[in-house]
DNA sequence: CGCTAGCTTGATCTCACTCAATAGCAGTGG
DNA sequence: CCACTGCTATTGAGTGAGATCAAGCTAGCG
């Protein structure tokens, strides 16, 4: 069944002063809705990196949100392999989607370790009934997701090597700086140049030369687990890259690009 | 703005007997759920073949359900082209995710002409304050979106040529099951080459030789915008297809595979 | 009849994959 | 301390799936 490790209480939580990083993508949200909705936490939870959370097809009562480190969604085909259809990165509610759904078609796995916040679907209701306003604002949550899964296909379909792997920096870029992650042109990137490759659907060897290429441009680097964009425009321009998709507000959306 | 030709009335529909389609795809709902949402059509719309129904990023207040016909998502990138990101068939509530969204990120288009309900947000609201249940089933349905982006995903990102069109196939065949569309092993597909090729990242001519392979194989075949699936179980088999992520009843899901 | 859209088939090309070798680095254990 | 293992990244050479280019075919239609 699914591995836990209870590491954190929620007044640790408190301590580590994640409420700056909580729920901080869901742009707008009132200060009463969020306190109502932080005041629903059940508890906390650690998984170690590779650890999956959420396994597919299994009837789950909990929702979880990111709260720090990087967590993956991904299908186990029946070939047996892992295949990424979704990174998400601290503040996002990973698997909100399992309250209307109740059992979900893919795998939510660590990447690195991660801390994450634990909702039952229980203390879910009893929120959405209470506050109408703040059940549509969990229903949008839910439907960023579809939004970049369908970025992720535009990406897959339409896009170079090297465009993917742009577009997807200027994705992870833009969704940080939402939650303070990112200054804006660097932040951490915990995952390998494979990571990246499942991301895109490249090789890892592929994803080597189209980092160097980024890197001969003068766009970006890549190096231990960090990126350094040197030229966001340039970077989002051969990327194709449009904020759009991510709902930010226009000060966010802006610089995301520039 | 958006382009309209209001043909049909509401009694035209139920002349149609449209109502044995409309919302078939949302099982398990319940009849007196059912009648209520059928109550809060507020319209009845027609689009020609080709025609944008929502545009991206334009405000929108009302959500379209597909009766009749073929839709399609695409993205319109900064090059200019149409980039397919999803297919609606009949029974499918194309914009729903407009309601929490209230504005998109990609148009919806008419692959063919089509017949729509129109629900107002406004309507939709009422609804959704007035019956926990049936709110929580549309948030459902917009999951079941979310869901096949995710397939979408893995087919580009892990399958064949070959593969991906069986797969896309395999899917539409298991969707129009479950709308009395197919009848397991036939149905209607108004779609060419051409649009087969953005669906599955191909081109035309690839895919002309792709459909020769699997008619060659025994496994299906598509002329004249029908197709006519001869070895489902094989043709599932060679797509890695399997239908959890549609979350069928257990009836259909089996239908859907052999 | 000619025109257009869609489909088919062949020849050639190319982007990214595969295979293979090497190097750096962290951890582990003797 | 070094030796060893495993993981990650890099670079080169050869390969292949699917794209591109081009020509011809078919069917519907004004």
């Amino acid at each position: 069944m699914r591995q836990r490790a209870f590491c954190l209480t929620l007044h640790d939580l408190d301590a580590m002063q994640t409420s700056a990083v909580l729920l901080n993508r869901t742009t707008e949200l009132a200060d009463a809705e969020r306190r109502r909705l932080e005041a629903a936490i059940s508890g906390v939870q650690t998984f170690r990196a590779g650890q999956i959370a959420v396994r597919q097809g299994v009837p789950i009562n909990i929702s979880l949100l990111l709260v720090d480190g990087f967590m993956t969604r991904h299908v186990d085909a029946p070939d047996g392999k892992r295949h990424l259809v979704g990174v998400h990165v601290p503040g996002d509610f990973v698997d909100l989607h399992a309250f209307p759904l109740k059992r979900l078609d893919h795998d939510v796995g660590a990447l690195t370790d991660v801390t994450v916040c634990v909702f039952t679907h229980d203390d879910l209701e009893k929120v959405v009934c209470d506050d109408i306003d703040l059940a549509r604002r969990l229903w949008f949550i839910t439907m960023l997701d579809a939004a970049q899964h369908r970025q992720w296909i535009y990406r897959l379909s339409s896009l170079s090597a090297l465009q993917r792997v742009a577009h997807f920096l200027c994705e992870v870029n833009a969704r940080l700086l939402a939650v303070g992650l990112s200054d804006g042109n660097s932040f951490a990137l915990p995952m390998t140049q494979s990571d990246i490759g499942e991301v895109c659907s490249l090789t890892n060897v592929h994803v080597s030369r189209v980092l160097r290429n980024l890197r001969e441009m003068g766009l970006c680097q890549f190096r231990s687990s960090h990126v350094e964009i040197l030229n966001l425009a340039g970077l989002a321009e051969i990327a194709l890259f449009e904020p759009g998709y991510l709902y930010l507000n226009p000060r966010l959306a802006a610089r995301a690009v520039a």
